[in-house]
DNA sequence: ATGGGAATGAAAATCATTTTCATTTGTGCT
DNA sequence: AGCACAAATGAAAATGATTTTCATTCCCAT
């Protein structure tokens, strides 16, 4: 495993915390840094394995890169703009560990994802 | 545009109604069934303009199809080995409406899955 | 200085998806 | 049947993101 070169997570930042890998290479790009496409590619992922940021999709496809502070959380997502919210997910935590119980499963993790369109889109 | 091939959509039912384009291509071969990659996805995007599937995007960024108003649920998923249970999300269900309600969402879908160990690993 | 492991990046490989385009098929009309 | 024309099909090439390979460069402890 590789560790993160500090200028992706600073060009990530830069960029309002939100970006897919190939906007932040070619970014970097812009303002003359010399970095190569699997450097930032290594370093997103070293960040996700940190939970420094997270990832999610865009409709297309495309992997986006998400700055994150490490309490738990999870997301709503809107599908127009990519404008996010942190939210709490109080019910879901409740819900996960019943479930896993009931089915005899230990060690237990989980996703959850809302995704729409925000009242401006 | 073009019409969807029923046969796709056939497929599509009879693996769950959760599959991507290229599991269904697979499938149909498999079966011995004559169709091209390209028909496939032609269908399964015909499929989706008309809302008869819609669409969600697994975590390596492969987009999979499932059938609307197939009865929606969750997975519990063993890491150790793979099994999987059908859940029921009904807690989820309510948070995930009240959440996007508490910030002015509509259209709003979700996903969400717990993994662990299961009794067996 | 030197040896070894980590970091880097160019180029090739992978893989899902889309586009192109020539061919086949279907349908209505004579 | 024979013809015209539109729709459907699929092989192959193009695209685009991401991963892998591998040779080179850096860094650091001895
Ligand atoms: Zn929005
Ligand atoms: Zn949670
Ligand atoms: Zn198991
Ligand atoms: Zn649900």
């Amino acid at each position: 495993m590789s560790r993160s070169n500090p200028r992706v997570l600073s060009t990530l930042e830069r960029a309002g915390g939100f970006a897919s890998a190939q906007e932040i290479y070619r970014l970097m790009q812009r303002e003359g840094e010399s970095i190569g496409l699997t450097t930032v590619y290594r370093s997103l992922q070293s960040l996700v394995n940190d939970k420094i940021v997270d990832v999610l999709r865009r409709d297309d496809g495309e992997a986006i890169y998400r700055l994150c502070g490490d309490a738990h959380h999870h997301h709503l997502v809107c599908k127009g703009c990519g404008d996010t919210v942190e939210i709490e997910g109080g019910a879901i935590e409740k819900w996960a560990k019943v479930m896993a119980e009931e089915h005899g499963f230990r060690e237990v993790g989980h996703t959850a994802e809302i995704f729409g369109l925000c009242s401006k889109c």
